[in-house]
DNA sequence: GCCGTTTTCGGCCCGACTGTTTTCAGTCG
């Protein structure tokens, strides 16, 4: 119901933006929808008890639209509203530098009311009829609808991640099925998805499958038969089953847990061994034997190998790795003493710094970095110098308050402004313990000047490390052009961590880059990008991108107990 | 549409960037 809500008034936001309405009516609509997304408590019980507009920036027109939703399921403004637009111009949302004015003039004067329709007027050159779409423009739009078709089939892991858990929980629980996992490159951490493969060891598969499509997330059956089955979700995502015989799952795991390449080097190790592997088994070749193996240590084990952290399933000299006993012993989840990069109320976090601090030291963190945007993020509230100075204040005041195992870092998350200047001066950045030096601007700069920007930064001594490196979001848009290895370099050269954002969206530096970056000597830090508290639940995100650049504890800053932590801190200035 | 020690109207975040309409509108963060 909740999400119900929330979608509800930010499909008005965006209906009321193409109408062309006060736009603080529009944003009342949008921090509606925010509020009641990140609200605490039972909005039902609340609306019931009639105190829903008692919620600040909930008034009353919004509280007695709340309350339909709830009591009827629907909304007569909003479809209202709906009925004068296409359902498929919200699409058109998702094609970056379109924004409400352009769509609702593309709408109006030539009828382009999906993207299908947007892509074939940028083609014939009919849009250029419209004021605003010179020829930068139409190439800009081909370029992101090129984007979002390649990515159109992908989800983003952490959105998915929820379902994926349920369904799986699901498969456990029935009677039939004696066990259950998730296989593919869900399994191997992958940040993007294009379906979830499902792997359960039954003795009815038939049964299975059964229950498998009449789920009720199930939009559509794409085929089901007697040991498998590919559903779609209401959410557009496939998910794919695979029933086998208890003996068989190891392999099956193993199989479809990929990757490919993998499974070539696995399989081909398996015949210099005299073994054929497959899905189903390990087969002796002479004798015809089947091999019998309870899990998939002893898979490796059979193929002279230890076990390989699905992580690692890359096809990345994981198999030699694990041959010479050189792979690596990889950072886990409990290995982290604290973090850095998290925002408070004072930018634009939703929880004030003392929440922050107490709920990373409930999840047992030894410490927390606060870092709230600086001055010329104005849309993120960023904070002036004057404003910073006193949060400094206000992290000693915490710090003198609380037991001596636990502690607040002052820092601040500083842009790196155009010309690879930072948002302060050296004055005011050496006083913190430490801070993130991000990009939030100037995204279009050519590679040797975006990558000269960043390295300038890297060479400041007050800057502990980078921010989110690649600006890439996940499925949305494309990392700023940026000489990454030269990055590396540089951040080897002056002692400057990177960090990997663990925001689902961002994952950023890629997994792809750490292990190069570890080779150089370069450290990481695990960062939450943290806004609100349940955000520090995005370090498991973070942790599996860590271990698939092969970083094991020693290569993560953020394993450092409170006391080395404190020493590291002070090395670089 | 929301809010209120300036309380029923008037303010609400705003600067940078981009392409293009050459003086600015639209998008973005």
């Amino acid at each position: 119901m909740r999400r119900e809500i929330v979608k509800t008034l930010s499909n008005i936001a965006t209906l009321l933006e193409l109408k062309g309405e006060n736009s603080f009516k529009i944003r009342a609509y949008k921090t509606g929808s925010d509020i009641i997304e990140n609200f605490s408590g039972d909005i039902e019980q609340i609306a019931k008890d009639e105190k829903l507009d008692e919620i600040k920036g909930i008034g009353k027109a919004l509280a007695s639209k709340i309350q339909e939703i709830i009591n009827t399921g629907k909304l007569s403004y909003y479809e209202n509203l709906k009925s004068e637009f296409p359902d498929s111009i919200f699409e058109l949302f998702d094609i970056s530098n379109l924004g409400p004015k352009k769509i609702k003039n593309l709408y109006d004067n030539l009828k382009i009311d999906s993207i299908e329709k947007l892509e074939a007027s940028c083609r014939s050159g009919e849009i250029s009829q419209i004021s605003g779409f010179g020829e930068k423009s139409v190439a800009k739009i081909l370029e992101a609808i090129a984007f979002r078709k390649d990515n159109a089939k992908f989800f983003r892991t952490g959105d998915i991640a929820p379902i994926a858990e349920i369904i799986l929980n699901l498969l456990k629980k029935l009677p039939q099925v004696s066990q259950a996992k998730i296989a593919g490159s869900y399994r191997r951490g992958k940040e993007i998805v294009h379906d979830i493969d499902f792997i359960v060891a039954t003795k009815s598969p038939v049964e299975v499958i059964d229950q498998f499509t009449k789920m009720v997330e199930v939009d559509e059956i794409i085929s089901k038969g007697k040991t498998k089955s590919s559903i779609r979700l209401n959410n557009g995502l496939q998910c794919d089953l695979r029933a086998v015989k208890s003996s068989e799952f190891p392999f099956a795991l193993s199989y479809f847990t990929g990757s490919k390449a993998h499974n070539i080097r696995m399989r081909s190790l398996a015949n210099s061994n005299e073994y054929t592997l497959n899905e189903y088994a390990l087969i002796q070749k002479n004798k015809n034997e089947q091999i019998p193996i309870q899990n998939e240590t002893e898979l490796y084990e059979k193929l002279g190998l230890t076990y390989i952290p699905p992580a690692l399933r890359e096809g990345q000299g994981e198999i030699e790795a694990s041959q010479n006993s050189t792979l690596p012993n990889l950072v886990k989840i409990d290995n982290l003493k604290g973090t850095f990069h998290n925002h408070t109320t004072a930018s634009d976090g939703k929880n004030s710094l003392e929440e922050m601090a107490n709920a990373a030291k409930d999840l047992g963190l030894q410490y927390l970095g606060i870092s709230d945007h600086s001055k010329s993020s104005v849309q993120a509230n960023g904070l002036s110098a004057d404003r910073l100075l006193n949060q400094i204040d206000e992290v000693k005041k915490y710090n003198n308050n609380i037991e001596d195992n636990f502690k607040v870092f002052s820092g601040v998350e500083c842009d790196i402004l155009k010309n690879g200047n930072l948002d302060y001066d050296d004055s005011i950045l050496s006083q913190l313990d430490y801070s993130v030096a991000s990009v939030h601007s100037s995204f279009s700069l050519t590679e040797k000047e975006m990558t000269k920007r960043v390295i300038k930064a890297i060479e400041n001594p007050f800057v502990t490390m980078i921010g989110h490196l690649t600006g890439r979001l996940l499925l949305i848009r494309k990392p700023y052009d940026i000489n990454v290895s030269k990055i590396i370099d540089a951040c080897a050269e002056n002692n400057t961590i990177i960090e990997i954002n663990a925001n689902p969206r961002r994952l950023d530096m890629d997994w792809r880059w750490w292990k190069h970056a570890k080779d150089k000597g370069v450290k990481c830090s695990i960062n939450p990008d943290a806004h609100k508290i349940e955000h520090f639940q995005f370090l498991h995100f973070g942790i599996k991108i860590a271990q698939k650049g092969w970083l094991e504890s020693s290569d993560v800053v953020n394993c450092l107990p409170l006391g080395k932590i404190e020493k590291l801190l002070n090395l670089k200035k």
